[in-house]
RNA sequence: GCCCCCAUCGUCUAGUGGCCCAGGAUGCCAGGUUCUCAGCCUGGAGACAGGGGUUCAAAUCCCCUUGGGGGUACCA
């Protein structure tokens, strides 16, 4: 069953998928789904000096990844030339635009503007009346033969029966001029409903400096495409309840342009990572694990050499306390690395003090015996250390922590020695005694 | 300059005249759990940009100012 609502995604080839634009993908595929409707995709490729084809490429792997699929297209304005020109010199035919020559000599096609007022009726932002005496009378076919974007928008709209033009309102002052060019054709008038831009994290115009803006990149870092999406959608839109995380079907059920608000959004890194979280700690230990093995591999570690049972420990382990599988990586680095690499501020707090040397020799002679090197062993036997030489337990960890993995943050120490496994946990050790009784200096070298 | 859009905690937002001395989330702070950190639990600080109206009553309606954003291309 479908109704004959009909919406598109019209980016242009200029660069990579960035969050603003997914974003304007998202409502417009969301609108289209809760509706029923038919989602096309348009790539307006017009401007043969900054189009390229990575760029497109980008962008239709940047959709599916987020998992945006369209029902027709992609549609490329640059196999449309002919239709332009037709439609341009229609116009020209019926007095409605002209040719012009500018200074440099370059033969274009206007639009004659009409004075007036033209009122636009927002599915968000109410109305809106603009003067046309204000809009001069504006190119709508370029001496190479290309339309502009006003001019191309609305002769594939009309043509590919849009019904409901879902954009940035960065185009609002664009509208008055398209529905001039409506006007001109006698083609019916789509609705029109503007939705607020997506700011940098400072509150300006979102740009490469503001750090990771394009979708792949947040896919490159290890995020969850449905975390994105997820936190995409609540910039600008809000279920109408407390409700944060939101499933895909839940949002198109819930999706409606008049719970879409007016301001601008800032977008903010933290509570992206916070979310993600949340998805990560929703997501099955199985799917986590062929996605960190995925994401080691690519980010160089040799993972032929890992056993899949193993990674799947190393997940579990780590599953309520990553964000990222970028993050991830970074906690979990030591179990890969050959040798380790020693936190200095954690060496001078930790390991150089009295008798460290001797407790971690203490530890070193209590887990070799162990024989099924699990963590309820090595806790019994370290438990009862502490028991035998009076050292608490906090005592015992932070060096022990320091001497396997480097750093004075990690997993549960026990869970951490299991998985690391005894020969390396013995060998860790005794590197960290050799190194601080024998060459105090290896450990700074090291690091 | 001119035209247009917008304005609730730092950030994302709920709120469409009384239910709001404004609710949720994130972040922050404190306490708890604890081998560190994260997580989880509990608590806390934190906003209606300013000024005029309208109304018995305004975060909600109107006007002005200020601030932010967009447009003003043979870019999209």
């Amino acid at each position: 069953m479908t109704s004959n609502i009909r919406v598109r995604f019209a980016p242009s080839p200029t660069g990579y998928l960035h969050i603003g634009g997914a974003r304007t993908a998202l409502f417009n595929w969301l609108f289209a789904r809760h509706n029923k409707g038919v989602f096309l995709l348009r790539i307006e490729d017009t401007d043969q000096q900054r189009s390229t084809e990575e760029a497109t490429q980008a962008i239709l792997d940047s959709m599916k990844w987020l998992g945006l699929d369209w029902d027709a297209g992609p549609y490329s304005q640059s196999q449309r030339l002919a239709i332009y020109k037709r439609s341009a010199e229609k116009l020209v035919e019926q007095g409605k635009a002209f040719y012009d020559t500018d200074a440099e000599g370059r033969k274009a096609i206007r639009f004659k503007m009409q004075d007036g007022t033209t009122e636009i009726n927002d599915l968000i932002h109410g109305n809106i009346t603009f003067d046309t005496a204000l809009i001069e009378d504006f190119v709508i076919l370029k001496a190479d033969g290309f339309p502009t974007y006003n001019f191309a928008c609305v002769v594939d709209d009309a043509d590919m029966e849009i019904t409901h033009i879902i954009r940035g309102d960065d185009h609002i002052s664009n509208t008055p001029k398209q529905i001039a060019l409506y006007k001109a054709f006698g083609f019916k008038i789509p609705e029109f409903a503007h939705i607020p831009m997506i700011l940098g994290e400072d509150g300006s115009r979102l740009s490469k400096r503001h750090g990771a803006t394009s979708v792949t990149e947040y896919r490159d870092k290890g995020y969850l495409p449905h975390a994105l999406v997820n936190f995409l959608a609540l910039l600008g839109w809000s279920p109408g309840n407390d409700q944060e995380i939101i499933s895909i079907p839940e949002m198109i059920d819930k999706f409606t342009l008049k719970r879409v608000n007016k301001t601008s959004a800032q977008f903010n890194n933290t509570k992206l990572d916070w979310m993600n979280g949340q998805y990560i700690k929703n997501t099955p230990i199985e799917q986590l694990t062929t996605e960190a093995e995925r994401f080691f591999e690519k980010s160089g570690i040799d993972m032929a050499k890992i056993p899949r049972g193993w990674l799947s420990n190393l997940v579990t382990l780590y599953h309520e306390r990553f964000k990222t599988f970028q993050d991830l990586l970074e906690q979990t680095r030591f179990f890969f690395n050959d040798t380790i690499e020693y936190d200095l501020v954690a060496v001078e707090k930790f390991l150089k003090k009295e008798k460290i040397v001797e407790l971690l020799r203490d530890v070193y002679s209590a887990i070799s015996h162990i024989e099924d090197f699990d963590k309820k062993n090595l806790e019994d036997s370290l438990r009862a250390l502490t028991v035998k030489t009076g050292v608490s337990f906090s005592k015992l960890a932070q060096p022990l922590r320091i001497s396997i993995t480097g750093k004075s943050v990690s997993a549960g120490i026990f869970e951490t020695m299991e998985l690391l496994g005894k020969e390396k946990t013995l060998t860790r050790l005794n590197n960290t005694i050799k190194n601080l009784c024998e060459m105090p200096e290896a450990i700074k070298l090291n690091s």
